[in-house]
DNA sequence: CGCTATCTGATAGTGAGACTATCTATGATG
DNA sequence: CATCATAGATAGTCTCACTATCAGATAGCG
């Protein structure tokens, strides 16, 4: 397969396949002449793997590199791995409001409430800790009331992943489950947590027979 | 309060703030003399809640103008407008990929399966769709053997989330609970989700005394 | 063999997005 | 009155993800 073929294939245009592999997220295509390449279907997983976790995980192209790179060893202890490939995915951000201390220990409760059995330096942890002290700043510190709820789903969500993840593992490399599971599954997730809200609210504006609160409530 | 102050007290830099209001995202401050205006709480507040769409929920300025415009009218049926906000928090990717409308009949088929009362349109079920379609073209699409366990998990985090608007919509405005319910409770539920990932590959990891398959397993 | 489409590899350019710097004229403050 | 901050305007910067253009070299068809 040459590489317009590989284009056409994929949708993604020649200029940037090579684009990709300059910053070193696809491997080149095997030089079968000084000018010409061929590229197989592991390119064409690859490019779709990019642009998945691009286009719907909205990863950056430097992320998408960290993630590749942890896929991409099949050596090393598979716990290192994952959690490399954790981190990469995880966006970090700069800021540091100002409860953040607070958020912290907010965070580290409900871990400890739930008996979840992770770090609390963890990235995520750090990560939630900002989203909670964001919803403090603009004065609604009372969205911690729902934590537990979301714990409840969290939980539920984590061990239909995990068993997912099991399931194919074999098929083509673990890590590579994770990443698509973690960062397309909060696609997913997203998206239907929306779907629900819809629905919910529909359901309370039916029978308030009255334009009440609810989230979500448009249609389109 | 003058800018200087204002700036200070939110950590955004003075510039920064002109130029949010000439994008139309904060009001301009109450002229006191030709060169020189004041600011008041609500000002920090709107900041905050820019900052707070900006870097916790990752919008773009044009997505929070849109989402803000939402915010302040005040007039307008309120479905309607918590329609626009929707669709303005909703992230739209522009590509097509192959197996979409195979995705489309199983969003759909979820949504009837689920009894939801949902627009089959909704730009949220298009989102949905695009990642399964995603997970699909990368060789993952049995993804959907989870998604009923994924809606259970929504149901409940809908339920949450409405209630948690309902109790606080009188404070400071129904629109502004739903969005910052959305974009900020998307980023808290991302992050547990991960945390969820962590505990639920630990205790696996613990039980088989061997390094098997778990998303997430990595520490810190 | 000639011809045109395509390819590799390299360098430079583009357009969007989110600021940031600089400047002028003016007013605030001690 | 000296110093500092401010409003408003314009232009510049920096990153990101491509995209355009080239030169030189095949591919492969008639």
């Amino acid at each position: 397969m040459r590489i317009g073929e590989l284009s056409r294939e994929t949708g993604v245009a020649v200029p940037t396949i090579k684009y990709y592999v300059r910053e070193g997220l696809l491997p080149a295509g095997r030089l079968t002449s000084p000018n010409q390449a061929s590229y197989d279907d592991g390119h064409v997983r690859r490019l779709r793997l990019i642009r998945g976790l691009m286009d719907v995980g909205g990863l950056s192209v430097s992320a998408v590199r960290e993630v590749l790179a942890a896929v991409d060893s099949p050596e090393r202890p598979v716990h290192k791995v994952l959690g490399a490939a954790q981190e990469a995915i995880t966006p970090k951000s700069a800021v540091a409001p100002e409860g953040l201390e607070e958020a912290r220990r907010t965070v580290a409760e409900l871990v400890r409430r739930r008996g979840w059995h992770t770090d609390p330096d963890h990235p995520s942890a750090e990560a939630m800790a900002v989203a909670l002290a964001a919803f403090r700043g603009i004065g609604r510190g009372d969205f911690l009331e729902v934590l537990d709820d979301y714990a409840d789903a969290c939980e539920r969500v984590a061990a239909a992943d995990l068993a997912w993840v099991g399931r194919n593992a074999e098929v083509d490399g673990l890590v590579e489950s994770v990443v698509v599971g973690t960062v397309l599954g909060d696609a997913v997730l997203m998206a239907m947590r929306r779907l629900a809200h819809v629905d919910a609210s529909a359901r309370r504006y039916e029978k308030d027979a009255e334009g009440g609160a609810a989230p979500g409530a448009g249609g389109r």
